[in-house]
DNA sequence: TTGAAAGCGGTACCAG
DNA sequence: CTGGTACCGCTTTCAA
């Protein structure tokens, strides 16, 4: 069975493979990396050598002889959002901390939330720069041709919060949009309690492929499991103050049969304040842990919230980027986003 | 403000620093390592240039001239249980993963979940071969001057999934179990839309700490929120069957009110036996996110589950050890270990 | 097609 | 108390 691998106690280093294969180092190296100039009966033997002895690279050690650094870029969209100021201070916390790990990380925001700005922040991206950039992009085919291209330069691409399925991006980074609502819709309809009444439905950009998710998945389970409460169309604002000011109190003159709101956007600052001024005994779920969400579940204003680890977003990037650029393996299970729901009961401390 | 640290675009090394300082590699090596023989104003000198210069050391070149392994060994109860196989599979999928990171990991199991065998396990491990040990343990005066003895050979101890703040151990890795039963409890009480009834509590050992912590959140949220359920004594069982075949049947022969039973324990197996022959409408809510449990959420059978996860819990007690024997800042968000809920629309595929 | 030797950023032993 | 130097495991010229 494991007649293989001698048990030397130490692991083996190239110097063994070397002494082993009767070879010199320089050349154990050379079929390691798979350089060429070597005689294939020459490469044969260093390999068996290597399966002999049980050889295990020590990446720390080859980084270190070749000076190699990662340097990853996060294009993020201008538009300002709790979310994405967590996400930023969490890429700031990172490339303070990986420092040592030879690995830099820097921020890039383009203007707007737009194909057109996105795709040529990611044109000016050089390989002898760059390694790898993490994007947050709608998916339009203006998009999908820059990743392409990008990805062509031989620079990493890994798609952020909203994925890029038809274009040719290395990974995706985020949490499944439709299970995210029906996750919401399922804690909706059993936090009312009420007999029958109507969800109102608040969403971000309805151009947004990750908000279109939400709200199909939210709609199904609302259908399936809870017919007895409708769900109204979506209402959408330019602005928060707009919502906290104008749409909501306006809905809400209209029709006194609302029962709950789910919020499917990343901005809560309004709904939050009309909800605080309001009187209406309402079951609010919204999206992302931030400060401003994290206080409202504490008092009460909100049910429930939706929310995936920024930390944990950042950290996945990074690992995936560096896997993809060195072309090895990662571990799926680590790396995938949980969708997380937060009650005030489990809320994390601080 | 920023006069310190001359950007000259490479990371300062020790060949820097002692240059810049007008000393030896040796000296700059043991003013950074703390070592004695150099005198005060050597030692400031070389400070003065590590700050000037703004040197932050390269912990892989130092590992790597230090030929530094870490030996760490995870103390577990012989207990059988999904969730306890779980985080053997992790430590496992660990311990192939670390290997290029001079980092190994050893199970060592215990017979019982018995504060005696734990001691003599923890006093058998030496710290010329051991750096660092996870256990799971119950808070006793035994395991407590355990800890001590075993911190005192200077070998880092970790606390997993059931804390003991009273010894001095280096860290907890785990949840708070009290609100991971007041989470139970709201879900418990927002997915029973009955007017009045009862809810079973089934619980593993009385003697463990975390299930007593459990068991106390619960009662406080369901006393508190929702007043019209009931919570009946717990049920405790020796097995899974026992469980299944003869104390269930029995109660619920008894009883016809019962609208939710909360599993705090960790099997769920003869649970599941009994519910998936029961005609009684429930909803069970049980802990941990196993193949078993997922099936039965899946299946309706199981309204929620609450859960840690064992790949995040060994990878942070890794982490958590190896910053203690460097004696190293870690990152307190990333370590900590969240309490997921899970319903059948937000569980994560495969 | 192959090998010798000089590092990468640190550590540690030995001499002075 | 301080400096010189070999070396950790691997990569990379430069010659042969």
């Amino acid at each position: 069975m494991n007649k293989i691998k001698i048990a030397t106690g130490a692991k083996p280093t190239v110097n063994d493979i070397a002494r082993h294969a009767g070879v010199s180092l320089a050349t154990v190296d050379r079929v390691l990396n798979a350089r060429p100039g070597v005689r294939t009966v020459t490469i044969d033997r260093v390999n068996k050598a290597i399966n002999e002895l049980g050889y295990i690279r020590d990446t720390a050690a080859a980084n270190l002889a070749r000076r190699r650094v990662y340097r990853f870029v996060f294009l993020m969209p201008g538009t300002r959002s709790e979310f994405f100021d967590e996400l930023q201070a969490q890429i700031d916390a990172q490339s303070f901390a990986l420092v040592n790990e030879r690995t830099h990380l820097r921020t890039q925001r383009v203007a707007r939330f737009d194909s057109r700005e996105i795709s040529v922040a990611l044109d000016s991206l050089q390989s002898d720069t760059t390694d790898g950039v993490a994007v947050i992009a709608p998916e339009t085919p203006t998009v999908r041709d820059a990743v392409a291209r990008t990805r062509e330069r031989g620079i990493a691409v890994v798609a952020l919060l909203t994925d890029l399925p038809s274009s040719p991006r290395d990974h995706f980074i985020g949490i499944d949009n439709t299970s995210a609502g029906a996750t919401a819709a399922k804690l909706m309809g059993s936090l009312t309690h009420a007999e029958s009444g109507r969800i109102l439905v608040l969403t971000g950009s309805r151009l947004s492929r990750d908000h279109l998710e939400r709200r199909h998945g939210f709609d199904k389970v609302m259908a399936e499991q809870f017919p007895h409460l409708s769900v109204l169309p979506s209402i959408e604002s330019r602005d928060d103050n707009e919502l906290a000011e104008k749409l909501l109190p306006e809905v809400f003159s209209m029709r006194s049969d609302i029962r709950g709101i789910y919020s499917s956007a990343a901005g809560n600052n309004g709904l939050i304040q009309f909800l605080g001024s309001s009187s209406a005994k309402l079951i609010t779920i919204a999206h992302e842990l931030t400060p401003l969400s994290r206080s409202a579940l504490q008092r009460g204003i909100f049910a429930a919230l939706i929310s995936q680890d920024a930390g944990h977003i950042v950290r996945s990037a990074v690992r995936l980027m560096r896997s993809t650029v060195d072309a090895v393996p990662f571990n799926a299970m680590q790396e995938r986003i949980r969708i997380e729901i937060f009650l005030k009961e489990n809320l994390p401390p601080c």
